[in-house]
DNA sequence: TATATAAGTTAGACTAATCTAACAAATTTT
DNA sequence: AAAATTTGTTAGATTAGTCTAACTTATATA
């Protein structure tokens, strides 16, 4: 059995080893930086983690979850997200409140209640950010999506996903005219700021270079398996 | 902000100065049963408890419930019935399973979220064992209700609620055919004993007086306000 | 009333999770 | 290669919640 803080742990360790592909390892400060703690009382549960065979890790080296580490790390998010869904699509939270109480509902300990709130859902795929919801598995769909940074001017997409879940950066998103499934064109990126202007449902609004990078997309090239030679490799 | 430690506590003390009524205070062994825990715990929980005002206790005297700690340990068990009766109405738990799940799901902070639930679920004013939900305002229906054992041989009564709660009992109370809002009658009750007769749905069965002290019945001339001698005063 | 039993309290110890402050190793820059 | 910086570790302390064992107060019984 994990305490509702081992379980932090490991959701977190998940996070930045599958976020950005290529990258299997995390360090002490990052971890510490994203949970919301000090290093060292991270380096103390590194060693309890390690000992109980849910990490590897050697000191002053790299940690990376083993394969029990990242199963039990996966239904961390699993929960996570499928709570958040039924928050949204059941009891008409809206997309910048689910998070917080999620966060609480994700360490509640029952097999059958996962199961069942997942068949109530009707098994969803994603939840309000966008982001995959693993499977009874732990299994997802992998999507090949791009910031809305990286893209060119003159190419149209589709909004799929947010990277930044913070109420205020939610709210802001809404504020455009934005949420996930709208198709957008980018109309321009200015050479001297990076501002880009997109338009949306026949409206144009400029958003910051750092706006762009919380926002995910698939191209349009890419959703008809056209190459985009752009930003697919 | 309470912890769950503390609104464990308030909910108890909630729950043992409010079932029989005429008695407002506890003792500190009796909580530590309640709570399984040793009546050392108890005691340093006390003098937090009393420190934050949530109790009134004297040394060596009996434990009351402040207002504050009523209001806290009233919302605790509201959630906790209100989550009993999502797990059952709308998830298909059996009624043996809801109470553990939801001894974890009472303590999620989340005002709007509580609010949402009981609009979800149409208000509900009992769960799925009987027991009153408090409303928003920490308000509950009172029942003149009497336990089964109470009950004169002739009479004839409504189920209304179980005063056992645990998984065993509440499967033990299907497999002889009895659920609530099932009328029955008492047929007799044997002088050496105290062996039940009852008749459900034209069933009869055999109840020990342990079994029937754990079910809450209503008696069919009270619910019809006729006098009832027996049992009501 | 004296004694036995029940109820309640205290002291001292333990664990999990956290911190601060000091230290050590690894990496980057000059 | 030396110095500076970043990254990671250790020691020692703190808090909440729990325990056992010994003690004290209150209540019931002979
Ligand atoms: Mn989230
Ligand atoms: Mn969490
Ligand atoms: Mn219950
Ligand atoms: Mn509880």
């Amino acid at each position: 059995m994990l305490s509702f803080t081992e379980e932090n742990y490991l959701k977190t360790l998940l996070k930045l080893t599958m976020d950005e592909r290529g990258k299997e390892e995390a360090g002490t400060n990052e971890l510490a930086l994203h949970l919301g703690v000090k290093p060292a009382t991270v380096n103390d549960m590194l060693k309890k983690l390690k000992q109980k065979k849910l990490i590897q890790y050697e000191k002053y080296g790299k940690i990376a979850l083993t394969k029990t580490g990242r199963k039990a790390g996966l239904e961390v998010l699993r929960k996570h997200r499928l709570w958040e869904t039924f928050l949204y699509e059941k009891l008409e939270f809206s997309w910048d409140e689910v998070h917080q109480v999620a966060e609480q509902l994700e360490h509640i300990q029952s097999q059958k209640l996962v199961d069942k709130l997942d068949k109530f859902l009707d098994y969803p795929e994603f939840d309000p950010h966008g982001d995959e919801i693993p499977n009874a598995k732990g299994e997802f769909k992998y999507r090949h999506k791009v910031t809305l940074s990286q893209m060119e001017a003159g190419k149209s997409c589709k909004m799929v996903a947010v990277k930044d879940n913070s109420a205020p950066f939610l709210q802001y998103v809404i504020e455009v005219g934005l949420g996930i499934n709208n198709h957008m064109k980018v109309l321009s990126i200015h050479p001297y700021d990076e501002i880009i202007q997109i338009e949306v449902n026949g409206k144009v609004s400029s958003v910051s270079k750092k706006f762009a990078d919380n926002i995910f997309v698939i191209c349009e090239d890419c959703m008809k398996n056209k190459p985009c030679k752009f930003h697919c490799k």
